[in-house]
Formats: structure tokens, C-alpha cells, sequence
DNA sequence: ATGAATGCAAAGGTTTTGCACCCCC
DNA sequence: GGGGGTGCAAAACCTTTGCATTCAT
């Protein structure tokens, strides 16, 4: 699980955002050879647009929405259109770049990179920033509710929506 | 919690889909009185067409996207125009005769009448029909996640992603 | 009568698609 | 060289908005 830092840049509701380790360069090489091959296994190509999209996400990390990968790769490489992007978003998520992760409060689809270990997320109704948890308790209840009714889980989002509580407090104080 | 019966149409996957017992009529009456007095409280008014959509939200019970209310309605009632329908599922959602429920495998918001008792989803991947769990220890675990990362809950999402045992052995029986 | 609601059509925004061209294998 | 990939523009979709008209109170 990542690890909310009480570091780093303070939110609109007073809270801290996490902060994440700079990755080490020589994965990005891995990365590549990864995908390369998958290309090759799967009757794809290798192109120069791809390799831009998927290591500008596995760069930037954290969640973002579909718009924003648009823009920041079409931003980043004027020329590279739009279109090759959305292309690539599936693509990239068959290649397990990418995951489609949750459904933010405004109802906006929620990307993240797939090597993130599992966790679930809490929305922040003050500031919209997503944080994350795990708890195994809910873990292991999934399976049991699932298996209760006769399924067998595949995957699951668990999205709480949630008023900070720090921001709570000085609006109370304020008052 | 909706019971999930054995009896009623076998579904794609060879589950039996959910059964829901008639609603009274009178529970209309009270309904449309209850969406009469909350126009008034608020200053909107009431209209055929906003009757007209609530109900049919109503007697349809179960879930549904923004599309299929759309085409639904203006399909049994032509001339109600499909802009009417959509500002009117805002005005029904603040009314809470509906409400947002959850995203499914396609990515689409989805709708339920607001009455329904708090549930979450399990949505099955081999024929995407939605059906319902509760579950008191998960609760429970929100709440004390939330408080541990210094939250106060407001509402959550919750949905298993999952495969149909029953489909899944009768295609081992198969092979 | 007065303001809100509706219906239609136009506008907006996002995502997909068709097609000529390009480039990886 | 062939088939997939790209870029551009057009199309397709869904949803919102503007405005004249209708309707509820």
C-alpha cells in the first residue's frame, strides 16, 4: 500500500498530499523490454507514440482521469493525436500499464498504474484528492459474501466517499 | 436487503433473475402527494412530465443507465422531449425518488430508486445482471478505516466484479 | 400574471471511426 | 511488402443550453 505522508503539499481541505519516491530509471528500461515483448507475443506493434504514452503514465503515477492522459501526452508531444491516445489507453490496459480504477465523485472514470498493489480508495469530498487503504477484514468478507451467493470474485472497487476530518474541525472552530 | 429468489426468467448466465413482488397502487398515490409537497417546500412545481418520469422510475424498480430512462421514457411517452428527462433526474435525485448507485463493467453510471434499504453490488460477469448484498462486518471496517486515516464517512460504493458459479461448472462439465 | 418547466434545436464535449499515409517487422 | 499504427478530420454520441412557448400556482 502506498503511505499517506503527513509531507508534501497541503490540499485545499488542509490536508497533506502523499508524496511518492522518484523512480529509479533503470526500470523504465525493463518497462519497455516488457511491453516490447508483449507487442511481439500478442501480433502488436512497437511504436514510438506507445512507449511515449506508457511511460508517461508509469512516470507520473497516482490517479488520473482519461482527459487528463489526453492532455498531458498530446501537451507533452504536440503531433501526437488524440486519437492514437485513446487508441492506446485500451491497449494499455490489456498490456496491464493501466487500470481502470474508480469513478470519482463527479462521475469521471479514474485511471491508475496497474503495478500499484491492490488497495482500495477514499474520495475526499472536500478536496477531491484519492487516497487509498487496505484492510483485510473487507478483503476476506468479499470472498465470503461472494461465495454466499453462489459467485466467485474476479475483482472489486470499494470507494468511500469521505469529509476530512481536519477540515470538519476548523470549519467547526470557525463557527 | 432485495431477496435474491430462485424462481423467475433463467438469465444469460443460468441464474434465475431476482423476483419483486407487485407494488400496491396506493404506494403511488402517496408517492405522487410526497413529490407534490416537496415541489411546493421548493418552490419547483410540480408537472405531468415530472409524474410521468418518477413514476415509471417507480414502477420499473431495479437498475437501470441514464440512456435506458431516457429512451424508456420517451418511448412511452412520445413528445416529452429527452432534455426534460435528463434535467429531470437531477431534480429527482435531489428529491430522492432516485439515486446514483454505482459504475458497471461497461463504465456506465447506474440508477436505483431511492427507497431502497443501503446495499452493495455484485455485478455478474457473465450475463452483467446486478444483484445486492449487505454485509455488517464491512460496514463496520469502513467506518473504522475512515476514522484511522482521519475521515468522517458520508457514503460508499462497494461492487464485486464476479463470475457465476453456476455458469462456471456447467461450462467444466462441458470440457 | 409571473416564474418555472417544457420542447425543440443548436451547441458542447468527449470518444470513435474512416482513410490515406507511414513505419515496424 | 504487408499489416498494423498514426494523424487528421469527420462522424457519432451523449448531455447541456438557449429561447420561445406553455403551464402551474
Amino acid at each position: 500500500m502506498r503511505e499517506i505522508t503527513k509531507k508534501g503539499l497541503t490540499l485545499p481541505c488542509g490536508r497533506s498530499a502523499p508524496v511518492f519516491p522518484v523512480l529509479e530509471s533503470d526500470r523504465f528500461e525493463k518497462w519497455q523490454d516488457d511491453l516490447k515483448s508483449y507487442f511481439k507475443k500478442n501480433g502488436l506493434k512497437y511504436s514510438e507514440q506507445r512507449w511515449k504514452i506508457a511511460k508517461l503514465i508509469l512516470e507520473r503515477r497516482g490517479h488520473f482521469h482519461t482527459q487528463e492522459i489526453v492532455q498531458e501526452v498530446t501537451k507533452a508531444y504536440p503531433g501526437l493525436g488524440a486519437a492514437t491516445v485513446y487508441r492506446n489507453l485500451k491497449t494499455l490496459c490489456d498490456a496491464k500499464i493501466l487500470k481502470e480504477t474508480l469513478v470519482d465523485a463527479q462521475g469521471r472514470v479514474v485511471y491508475e498504474s496497474y503495478d500499484e498493489a491492490h488497495h482500495d480508495h477514499i474520495v475526499c469530498l472536500d478536496c477531491n484528492e484519492i487516497f487509498e487503504f487496505h484492510n483485510d477484514e473487507i478483503e476476506a468478507q468479499q470472498e465470503v459474501v461472494a461465495r454466499e451467493l453462489d459467485f466467485k470474485e474476479v475483482r472489486h472497487r470499494h470507494i468511500i466517499y469521505a469529509h476530512c476530518e481536519l477540515k470538519r474541525k476548523s470549519i467547526k472552530k470557525k463557527n
